[in-house]
DNA sequence: GACGCCTCCAAGTTGGGCTTATGCTCGACC
DNA sequence: GGTCGAGCATAAGCCCAACTTGGAGGCGTC
């Protein structure tokens, strides 16, 4: 089996002439290079130079050695630039699942940020709601999962934190559920609403989680919401409380890029937080690119 | 520093998809696996393998890893390929290098023998006197000297051998000279004749070693022979003793391959032996193909 | 809930590699 | 021709690295 190790010592040999001259370029003593060579013999069973007393010369085998040394070697070294590029941010990918209404507002200035940082790296996004996205990476198909979780309602139900104990979660940021009424609703213009004021009106609710939560809080709050219509898209959701179809609650977040067209805002009471956060393996959180990558997404929280 | 050692386990881990099948492939534990790829890692300075539980992924720079293993490591076994080559008389190069009396007899027997034995040998031949010729085996330019001495005539006269006690001889065979004279010459019948009877014919002498040789050995029968030629051409001498110019010796091989027209051989006394050896390096001597050329040059010798 | 497979961790042992020190040979220079 | 310097080989010693064994923890499966 031969080494690289000795691939190197063999070529310095070559170029330099002498086992002394070798040692120097390489930084160690004469005798080390003296037993590489003669390991390297004996490995590979014939011998490979020639002590002229003189000088040091190659055999044929050593030859042909040092012919395919420079071609191992080179890729040796390619390989080592590359991976040395992936650490230092010179290269590298990140895929990023995000969820709707993350992917508008937070993703796009992270991304923007981590191109100008770092230009050698490639981002992309996908979109992909909580299950499917921590399922995908659990599959290796991303390294970032973008997922959202609500505080528990009654004290224990670690449904949503128990699947990432094996995860590195790293919050993001927190918004606040907002509600939205019909323009002509009686409580449009209010300062703000408890939640138990919209008990008997028809509720639109988002993806499923979220409808969860909602019945959760409502429960909590003494009622249970009739739901007739779910959907996770936001403008979709404006278009129906706008149709006086029902009321809804919605992150803030998704207020930012979507236009309330024929719905009012209310803050509602109690404050029902949504935490933001994203997601990845712990070993990939070492992955320089990715940890580049979860900085630039609590950097754009921040704002 | 890359070690190959490393890709081979990175290989097989990322083929067989856990440390522990790996180790089964490898012949060793799996500890060694695991401890293998930490070192990898750590020389590498990134995170390589996604440990999750189920199964071992590998990180992008563990894929670009593996990606330049197959090159590497394809040419480490290509060079081991073929050096085993040249190991095993698959392949190899051997430059000989003759005295022309002995490239036309003795060589062609033994370079038949060696390209029907090791067909995928190359054996080479370029003609040098032994001064010459030594000084390409120590210059590198051949593997095989074929050089000749002769016997010490005094006791004491280790000119030829002491040149080379830095090589290996290897004595092939021994022949005598013989003596040459004119067709019409007196003792041109004779069953053998003394030295000393041609003590007042003219000479024709050979190579500058032959010539001195040829001195020694008369002056130790008690006089200093009158040399009017010198010449390495066997035929030429023929020739000039033939046109009556001088009496000769010369070496029972040579008779076998030119003819003699116009003189004829009778053998001398004291029989003056010379012998033909083969010289080649110490490292070299261990070389297969020289050692196996060795061989055929000896046991062509024989016959 | 028990079993099996896989991984990591710790400890011990073995082997290899490097260094220092020494001897030897060869070539160069005086 | 003798001495000096350079270079290679060898031996002894030290140290690190790698492998092995044994054990613990996790996860999936039966």
């Amino acid at each position: 089996m031969i080494e690289a190790r000795h691939l190197r010592v063999l070529r310095a040999v070559a170029t330099t002439g002498s086992f002394s001259a070798a040692a120097r370029e390489l930084g160690c003593t004469q005798p080390a290079v003296s037993q590489q060579m003669k390991a390297l013999e004996q490995s590979t069973g014939t011998p490979l130079l020639i002590r002229t007393g003189r000088e040091m010369r190659l055999t044929e085998a050593g030859e042909a050695l040092v012919r395919h040394a420079s071609g191992i070697l080179a890729g040796l070294t390619a390989a080592e630039e590359e991976i040395a590029a992936i650490a230092g941010l010179r290269a590298g990918r990140v895929r990023l699942v995000s969820f709707p209404s993350g992917s508008s507002t937070l993703v796009p200035g992270a991304l923007a940020e981590m191109r100008a940082a770092h230009p050698g790296t490639r981002v992309s996004l996908v979109e992909a709601e909580p299950p499917r996205s921590v399922e995908m990476l659990r599959e290796g198909e991303c390294e970032i999962a973008l997922a959202f979780r609500y505080p528990d309602v009654r004290g224990a139900d670690p449904s949503a934190g128990a699947e990432w104990d094996d995860l590195v979660v790293r919050p993001l940021l927190t918004d606040r559920l907002i509600g939205v009424v019909p323009e002509g609703h009686r409580l449009a213009g209010a300062e703000r609403i408890g939640i138990s004021e919209l008990e008997r009106e028809p509720w639109i609710a988002g993806c499923p989680r979220c409808r969860r939560h909602l019945v959760e809080v409502c429960e909590s709050a003494g009622f249970t919401p009739r739901i007739d219509f779910a959907t996770d898209d936001y403008p979709a959701v404006f278009g129906l409380v706008g149709a006086g179809l029902g009321v809804a609650v919605m992150p803030e977040l998704a207020l930012e890029s979507v236009r309330p067209k024929g719905a009012r805002t209310v803050p509602v009471e109690p404050v029902v937080h949504r935490e933001i956060v994203a997601l990845t393996l712990p070993d990939l959180a070492r992955v320089p690119a990715v940890g580049a990558m979860l900085d630039k997404l609590a950097e754009a929280a921040q704002r």
